[in-house]
DNA sequence: GGGAAGATGTTCT
DNA sequence: GAACATCTTCCCT
């Protein structure tokens, strides 16, 4: 695979939050841990703003956390939920302005067994990375991939443009999920058909 | 197949 | 000390 070719450059994420949360579906996101890839087409986003996004974590400006929402694009923001679960995020806009979007869910497409593995799955009854937490479990992603640059090629983790282009699903745009303020914008973006 | 609630620990007030 | 961008299990229909 041409993964170098294909990979989302800066531009891409230094958009408006909504804008790349859209257009992230489709994508391929790749994570390499050690000697294997694991990879998956991104079905499911929700972007998050900082001031007039009361679910933001940058909704109260800059924290030891969130403070990494107000740099520069195309950083990974991983952060921990509820004490469990990892959950990724990919930092957007322009340097200075706090915006990310948050990658809830994936469709595996390489190292699969090495997702179940990691998932430790025990009946066939779920889904292997239909959830923001269970994806980076499956994808082995942790506290140790936060601040990464995701438009450097030669991290080890990275998105790519989709090859060939495949623009035949259908993008449903809904609330976001799990939160309990800022529900009025409808920033949640999902995938449909592929 | 779908809804409800507990587990869990870091962060901020 | 309260809140929280979730997952799993259990129980119901």
């Amino acid at each position: 695979m041409e993964y170098k070719k294909n990979i989302l450059d800066r531009g891409f994420y230094s958009r408006d939050t909504s804008k790349v949360a859209r257009d992230l579906l489709g994508k391929v996101l790749v994570k390499k841990s050690g000697r294997t890839a694991a990879s998956g087409i991104i079905v499911e986003t929700e972007a998050y703003y900082g001031p007039g996004d009361p679910a933001s974590h940058a909704f109260r400006g800059s924290t030891p956390r969130s403070s990494i929402m107000f740099g520069k694009a195309g950083i990974a923001y991983v952060y921990l939920c509820y004490g469990v679960y990892w959950l990724l995020n990919i930092v957007t806009g322009e340097e200075g302005v706090p915006g990310a979007v948050l990658i809830r869910g994936l469709k595996p497409l390489d190292g699969i067994e090495e997702m179940q593995k990691r998932r430790n799955i025990s009946c066939g009854r779920h889904k292997l990375t239909d959830g923001p937490g269970k994806l980076t479990i499956a994808m082995d992603i942790g506290y140790s991939d936060n601040g990464k640059d995701v438009a450097d090629p030669k991290s080890d983790i990275y998105i790519l443009e989709n090859n060939p282009p495949d623009e035949s699903f259908i993008i449903k745009n809904t609330e976001r999920i799990g939160i309990t303020n800022g529900k009025d914008r409808l920033l949640r973006y999902i995938a449909i058909g592929l």
